[in-house]
RNA sequence: UCGGCAGUAGCUCAGUGGCAGAGCGUCCGACUGUUAAUCGGAUGGUCGUAGGUUCGACCCCUACCUGCCGAGCCA
C-alpha cells in the first residue's frame, strides 16, 4: 500500500512513492520514454514513463491511453528543473480505469466559443475554466465570510414573485397550473427589505432571472447576485459597505488564487488600487463632466468607438460611457446622485436636490461595466405610495411592501452586485459566460 | 429589437464561375526530456437551408435559419 496525494498536494511527497488518481489530458511519446499531462481537479503535474524502467505491460498501457481517459499511477515524486510545475511523477505502475468510447472532443488545439460552450460540461475539466471557478468559489466564500464578519443575517429570498419590482417587461413568466402567473424573480431586495427590518443587516444571495434580450459580454439570463441591506442604514454608510465588500473580496482572490489569475493571464498589478480600498466617488453630473472631458480630448479606451457622443444631463449612461470612466481611475469608481427620473421608485430623493436620488452605482475599470447598483430606500409611506401609483404599478402587489412603511419605517439602504460581472473583471476574463459553470443566455440552454 | 461580421473535414480556417484544400486531431510506424514535440504514412466533405441566374455555382442574386461582435436595457 503507498500513499494516496492528490496532486496538488505532490510537492508536500517529493522521494516518496505516492498512488495518483488522475485523468490523462495531453500525452507525448518518445519512443522508450512516455509523457503524460495529468489532472485531478487539485492541479496538474506531468507523469514519465520510460521504457527500461517498468515492465513491458506498463508501457505499453501509458502508450494506448486516451486524452480524458482516467488512470490510477503509482509512481516516485521527483523534483526535476524539466517538469512544468517544478514537480513531475516517475510513473512504476498504471492502470486505466475504464476505456473512453471514442474520440474526446476538445483537443489542446484552439476552438470557437460556440463549440467550447456546446461541450462546457467537458470543457470544465479544462485549465481555463478550472482556473475561472476556482476563482468562483473563492469570491463565492469571501462574500459569506465578510458579511459574516460584519455581522449580517444571510437571508434567502423567494425565486417566484407575483409582481415585478421595476415592472414586468424583464421577467420570466411562469404558468400557475394555468389559474396564474408567476414571474421568476429579478430581485431580492424588498424581501430583503423586510428581512432588514427584522434583523438589521441581512444579505441575499442567490440567482436571478432577467429576460432582457441582451447579447453582451455583461449579460445572462441567470445569473447570481448578492443584495444586502440595511436598517436603520443610509446612502452613505452604504456606499462604505460597498468599498469594504469588493475591496475584501479582491483582496481574497489575490491572496488565495495566484495561480489562478496567472493561469488566466490577469495582470494583477491592475488589481492593487481595488484591493486598497479608497475608491474615488464622483457625483452623477461631475461623472458627465469626465466623460465629455475624455470624449472632446479624443483621450477613448480601445475598445470604445471614436463616434462616442457625450451624455446628456438626464440621460444615463451608456456601456462606452462607463468604460470611458471606468479608465480614468486606477479602481473601482462610485457614482452617486442619479436624476431620479432615470432610476427605481424606491430610491430615496436627495434632500439637497429633489431632482436626484440617494442611490449610487460602482463602475470596475477596464470596461466590466456596473457590478453594483444601490440606494437608500423610500421611508415615508405617503412618498412611496405615490411613487408607486405614479409609476403605474398595481398597488394590491405592493401592500406587503407598504407595510414595511406603516409599521416601523426607517431610512433604510442596500444594493444589488453582480457576482459574474466582478469575477469575470477580477479573472480578466472579457464575457461573463465563463464566470458561471452552465450560462444561460439567450442563445445557450445546454448543457 | 437594431447595426456589423460569419457559416467549407471531428476542430481552426484558406479557397476559386470549370477535379474540394491546409494545419491540428485520430489511426499506423520511427524516436530517452516532450512542453502547440518532430519525422514518414493513412484517415477524413449534404461547402448552413431553400429557391434563382448560368452550358456549368462552394463562389453571383434573393429569402430564411444559426452563431459571433457591438448598441439599447441592466448587475
Amino acid at each position: 500500500m503507498t500513499l494516496t496525494s492528490s496532486i496538488g498536494d505532490l510537492r508536500q511527497h517529493v522521494g516518496e512513492t505516492v498512488t495518483v488518481h488522475a485523468w490523462l489530458t495531453d500525452k507525448s511519446g518518445k519512443g522508450k520514454i512516455q509523457f503524460l499531462k495529468l489532472r485531478d481537479g487539485t492541479g496538474f503535474v506531468q507523469a514519465t514513463v520510460f521504457r527500461n524502467d517498468v515492465p513491458e505491460e506498463v508501457f505499453g498501457a501509458a502508450k494506448r491511453l486516451t486524452q480524458e481517459q482516467a488512470v490510477t499511477l503509482v509512481g516516485e515524486v521527483r523534483a526535476d528543473e524539466r517538469a512544468p510545475g517544478g514537480v513531475e511523477l516517475a510513473v512504476r505502475d498504471l492502470s486505466p480505469v475504464a476505456e473512453n468510447r471514442g474520440e474526446y472532443p476538445i483537443t489542446p488545439k484552439e476552438h470557437g466559443i460556440e463549440f467550447l460552450l456546446d461541450q462546457r460540461h467537458l470543457w470544465l475539466r479544462h485549465r481555463r475554466p478550472w482556473a475561472a471557478l476556482r476563482v468562483r468559489d473563492c469570491v463565492q466564500r469571501a462574500v459569506v465570510d465578510f458579511f459574516h464578519g460584519e455581522g449580517f443575517v444571510r437571508f434567502d429570498a423567494p425565486f417566484f414573485t407575483p409582481n415585478a419590482a421595476e415592472g414586468t417587461t424583464e421577467l420570466f413568466e411562469i404558468d400557475l397550473f394555468g389559474e396564474d402567473k408567476a414571474y421568476l424573480s429579478q430581485t431580492g431586495q424588498l424581501h430583503a427589505e423586510a428581512g432588514a427590518l427584522a434583523f438589521g443587516k441581512v444579505y441575499t444571495f442567490g440567482p436571478t432571472f432577467r429576460a432582457e434580450k441582451s447579447k453582451t459580454r455583461r449579460h445572462l439570463l441567470e445569473f447570481w447576485m448578492v443584495e444586502p441591506e440595511v436598517a436603520p442604514g443610509n446612502h452613505a454608510e452604504n456606499m462604505a459597505l460597498q468599498e469594504r465588500l469588493v475591496s475584501f473580496i479582491v483582496r481574497r482572490v489575490l491572496e488565495e488564487c495566484p495561480a489562478e489569475l496567472e493561469l488566466l493571464g490577469r495582470d494583477v498589478s491592475r488589481l492593487a488600487g481595488a484591493a486598497e480600498g479608497n475608491y474615488p466617488r464622483v457625483t452623477y453630473t461631475e461623472a458627465l463632466e469626465i466623460v465629455r472631458g475624455h470624449i472632446e480630448a479624443g483621450d477613448l479606451p480601445d475598445n470604445v468607438q471614436a463616434d462616442v457622443q457625450p451624455v446628456a444631463w438626464g440621460d444615463d449612461l451608456g456601456a462606452p460611457h462607463e468604460t470611458i470612466l471606468g479608465s480614468h481611475f486606477d479602481r473601482p469608481v462610485i457614482v452617486e446622485r442619479y436624476p431620479a427620473a432615470i432610476k427605481a421608485f424606491y430610491m430615496q430623493p436627495d434632500p439637497e436636490d429633489a431632482r436626484l436620488a440617494l442611490c449610487d452605482d460602482m463602475i470596475a475599470p477596464e470596461g466590466y461595466g456596473e457590478i453594483i447598483g444601490g440606494s437608500e430606500r423610500i421611508h415615508d409611506y405617503d412618498l412611496l405610495r405615490s411613487r408607486i401609483e405614479h409609476e403605474g404599478l398595481p398597488l394590491n402587489a405592493f401592500e406587503w411592501y407598504l407595510d414595511l412603511r406603516r409599521y416601523g419605517s426607517v431610512p433604510h439602504a442596500g444594493f444589488g452586485m453582480g457576482l459574474e460581472r466582478v469575477i469575470a473583471w477580477i479573472t480578466g476574463i472579457d464575457h461573463i459566460r465563463e464566470a458561471i459553470p452552465f450560462p444561460r443566455m439567450l442563445t445557450r440552454m445546454t448543457p
